[in-house]
DNA sequence: CGGTTAATTAACTAATAAGTTTAATATAAA
DNA sequence: TTTATATTAAACTTATTAGTTAATTAACCG
């Protein structure tokens, strides 16, 4: 995996981290908070674990207060994630240049053969 | 993992399934062609695996056309992840409502305390 | 038909991920 | 100083992932 925006997409492929980094947008919150939802499901030590896995991609940051360890959303983590989906807007916000884009490639890969409508 | 969301984030943590599906932005190809840029570093069943990952995750679709395997890209899987995103991007926006969110934990939290201005 | 090209399947290995339970650490509070 | 609370660490298990090589399928082409 390695790198950085992989790292990050990894963080994400999961519902459990999602919804912590959810819960984080609205503010602050300690570890065991952060857990309370997930204690029915899976251990504290487990939600430990997905704490790391978000931490190591810079989406959160963990900082200490007595025995407590308040996290933050760092939601600039994903920005880059952003920045990656931008050139891939185009193909749902309804675009000219997609369409332009596929039939252009279809023209040419069809171009020996006769039929080339029927396909969908 | 299991869900859809997931298995989409899940499909993008992997740099060489990101890059596939930036060639298929520029149009259709089947699997060799996507698969020369990796030959060197992986073989072409490990190219297939990737495409398989894509594919479950709805990302791209395989069609069939002779021995050939043309692939689309399907960025409508991308739309999710970017819905998913949206009520984060008032975060890396310079947002007012986030400053506020955030001041606000902070005060919360430090009441007890008396400096509470000087962070970043 | 026989060979070539395109792609997949099968069987396997090694590394990583996600969870567990038990134990340890550190701070607060009585 | 003891006890309770918050969190992490260690050791382990199981499942999944990413890759390999070798074999197989399927379609085309001379």
């Amino acid at each position: 995996m390695s790198d950085q925006l992989s790292q990050t997409f990894a963080a994400l492929a999961d519902p459990t981290r999602r919804a912590i980094l959810s819960k984080l947008s609205l503010g602050e919150a300690n570890v065991s908070d952060l857990a309370k939802p997930f204690l029915k499901e899976m251990s504290l030590p487990a939600v430990t674990k997905h704490l790391k896995v978000l931490e190591k991609a810079g989406l959160i940051t963990k900082t200490k207060e007595a025995q407590w360890r308040p996290c933050k959303l760092n939601a600039e983590g994903l920005k880059d994630v952003s920045d990656w989906m931008e050139p891939y807007k185009a193909f749902w916000e309804e675009s000219f240049d997609r369409l332009d884009e596929y039939l252009k490639t279809v023209t040419n890969k069809k171009k020996k053969r006769k039929s080339h409508g029927n396909k969908k």
